[in-house]
DNA sequence: GTCTATACACCGATAGAC
DNA sequence: GTCTATCGGTGTATAGAC
C-alpha cells in the first residue's frame, strides 16, 4: 500500500510546519482525510512513524546528493547547483529545515530516529566534504583548513538561514547564499590581498 | 517579586531543552516547587510567559553584545572571545540555542513574540557586522562581500553548531568555531594565493 | 501570593464492528 | 484497511479558599 508512503510524506511537510513533538495524529488525518486510527494501523506508535519519516529522509538526502554527484558539473557548479535548489525551494515558503526542525525536538526523539537523523546530515556533510576536496585540488574552490571542517560552515548556514527565513523573509536565504559563495570562489587576482 | 524572573529564568533553561511548545507549566511547577496556578497568577496566559521569555532574552543578549564592544581587544579578539563563551557554555552540553529553539516552534509564537525573537537575532548581527566592518578596516579581519551578510554567515554556524552538537557531540563546535576563525583571519602571506 | 480542585480540550493509543 | 467509540493521561486555564 503507498498509503503507508502518503502518510509519511505528508508527516515530514507537517513537520516542517508545526515540528515533530507538536504533529498530531489529527492533524495528520484531517488533511489526509482517514480516520485516526487508521494512521496507527500503519504506525502503530508515534515513534514508528517518526523513524519511517526519518528513514525516508535518509533515502532522499541520498538520491539528491547522488544526482549533484553525477550530474558532470565543475565542483564550484554543484554546489551553485545545491544552493539555487534549496533557494527555489525556500522561496516565499512557510516550512522550515526538516532536519533542523527534527534536531530541536531531540528530546522527542527515540534512540532510533537521533541514529537516522545523525546520518541524514551525514550523507550531507560528506556531499560537501567531497566536493570541497575535489574543488580545491581543481582550483575552482577556495578555502582553508580541513575539507569536513568548511563543510560543516556550508551546511549549519544553510540549515540557520531556512530556519531564520520564517520569521525575516525569503531575502535572508539569498544573501546567506550569496554570501557562501563569494567566500568559496577561487581568487580572481590581487584584489584579494586583504 | 522576582519569583517572576525566577520563572522566566526557569522557563529559558526548559525551552533549551524542550522547547517552547512542549513545554509546559507543570514541568516549571515541578521544578520550581510550586503550584501550577501560582504561576498563572505571574502569567496569566503561557503567551504571556513567552513574550517575558523574549524580552529577557532581548536584555541578556544586549548586555553580552555591548559587554564585548567596550573590551577593548581587537576586532578579531572580539570575535575569538564570543566564539569562546559559548564554547565553554555549550560543552558537554545538553541544552540548545534558545533562539533556534523558538524559531523552531514559530507556529506557536504570538505576533509579540515573533517581533520580539527577531530583536534577538537584530542585535547579534548588528555585533557581528560592526565587528566585521571595523576589523576589515583595522586589516584584522579577511572576508569578501558586504560585512552584514558575513555575518549571516558567523551567526548560522553558531547556530547551526549548537543545534547539531545535542545529536553530535560537543566536537562539532569547537571545529565550526575553528574553522570560522581560520577563515576570517588575514592572510599571513602568500600562502593563501588559490 | 500560594494553594487545591476542577473544567474542558486534546493527545496517543486501543477495542471492536464492518 | 478503514471506521466509530472510548480510555487514560496531560495540556492550558480558571474558581475560590487561605
Amino acid at each position: 500500500m503507498d498509503r503507508k508512503q502518503e502518510i509519511v510524506e505528508m508527516t515530514i511537510e507537517l513537520i516542517q510546519t508545526m515540528g515533530y513533538g507538536n504533529l498530531s495524529f489529527k492533524d495528520l488525518s484531517d488533511r489526509l482525510g482517514i480516520a485516526k486510527a487508521s494512521i496507527h494501523h500503519h504506525f502503530a506508535k508515534k515513534e514508528d512513524l517518526g523513524l519511517a519519516v526519518c528513514n525516508q529522509m535518509v533515502e532522499i538526502m541520498t538520491g539528491v546528493t547522488a544526482k549533484f554527484d553525477e550530474c558532470g558539473n565543475s565542483s564550484f557548479g554543484k554546489l551553485e547547483m545545491f544552493f539555487s535548489m534549496l533557494a527555489t525551494q525556500w522561496d516565499n515558503c512557510q516550512k522550515t529545515c526538516p532536519i533542523g526542525s527534527l534536531q530541536n525536538d531531540f528530546y522527542k526523539l527515540s534512540e532510533d530516529m537521533k541514529i537516522c537523523l545523525q546520518k541524514v546530515e551525514d550523507i550531507q556533510l560528506d556531499f560537501f566534504t567531497k566536493i570541497l576536496t575535489e574543488g580545491r585540488e581543481l582550483k575552482e574552490i577556495s578555502f582553508q583548513g580541513p575539507a569536513a571542517d568548511q563543510a560543516l560552515i556550508i551546511a549549519f548556514s544553510l540549515k540557520g538561514a531556512i530556519q531564520s527565513a520564517r520569521l525575516r523573509g525569503s531575502d535572508i536565504i539569498i544573501r546567506s547564499f550569496a554570501q557562501l559563495k563569494l567566500s568559496l570562489q577561487p581568487l580572481p587576482s590581487a584584489s584579494k590581498i586583504n
